[in-house]
DNA sequence: ATATATGCAAAGCTTTTGCTGAAGA
DNA sequence: TCTTCAGCAAAAGCTTTGCATATAT
């Protein structure tokens, strides 16, 4: 949270209480929230909010580099505050999205030019179904 | 094509000369076309076609395996008819979308159970930016 | 005091849906 | 003939935008 703070003053961007918030929520979430799952969330401590000031304070914190999208093929944007190297599981039967950490895939991955393409940042995304979902599944 | 005509039969969905169309184009594309870009593609040569049907169309084939979402971020949705394994370069200044294929990276991908999640399908999307983007990028 | 951000409502897109007439098997 | 599909138009999301007010610095 003092990383936000100290990048929002060096990138002249007010820190609010509702950049606050969503990040502070983000940070804290397990389950890559998409917009609208943020703000409901996040209204509960703040009833004033609103949806377009969580798309543009998700805008914001993404020019940060705080937050990114979670490239999964839903109908939603889904963001994640984590910006370790990692992955993703996603399950196709109940959107769920848990992270998933390689080290040998991230060896692979290249990290110089491929075809005069410069490669900035790699997602795997690995879809299927959650332990859970294979439970409902069998009757 | 002859696999399209089969499959469907299989499934007991007729072949219509717009299915036709859209999987014969995107299977000649190169460019992951989206929807909009389909519907302006084939409307070339068969003006009566509406932009419902490129979407009941792409979800059919989808449905038979024929074609694939790509799982880019960007705000409409890209399809492509490789169902090859392979990876994509999504250039993120211009959003193209290029293959890659690489035996290594595949062989790293987990083909087995992950704390209880089951994969069923791979994608690695390497972000970064094209090469022409970056000419442009030098004055 | 000044620049920046919020909240609201409206607009803009993408995607889905219901229905009727048309076409495939 | 009987089922499935195309086209249309309307509806339903999701996301962005403009503007007036409020807030951060």
């Amino acid at each position: 949270m003092d990383d936000m703070v100290r990048r929002c003053r060096d990138a002249g961007m007010n820190v609010t209480p509702q950049r606050l918030a969503v990040y502070r929520t983000l940070l804290e979430s397990e389950e890559h929230p998409s917009p609208e799952m943020l703000y409901r969330q996040v209204r509960e401590s703040m009833p004033s909010l609103s949806l377009a000031t969580i798309y543009k304070a998700l805008e914001a914190l993404e020019r940060l580099g705080l937050v990114h999208e979670v490239n999964v093929i839903s109908d939603t944007k889904r963001y994640d505050a984590n910006t370790d190297n990692h992955h993703h599981l996603v399950c196709t039967m109940c959107g769920n999205v848990a992270d998933y950490y390689s080290d040998e895939l991230d060896a692979l991955v290249p990290r110089r030019r491929v075809r005069g393409f410069v490669p900035r940042s790699v997602t795997v995304n690995i879809t299927g179904v959650c332990a859970s979902c294979q439970q409902a599944g069998d009757h």
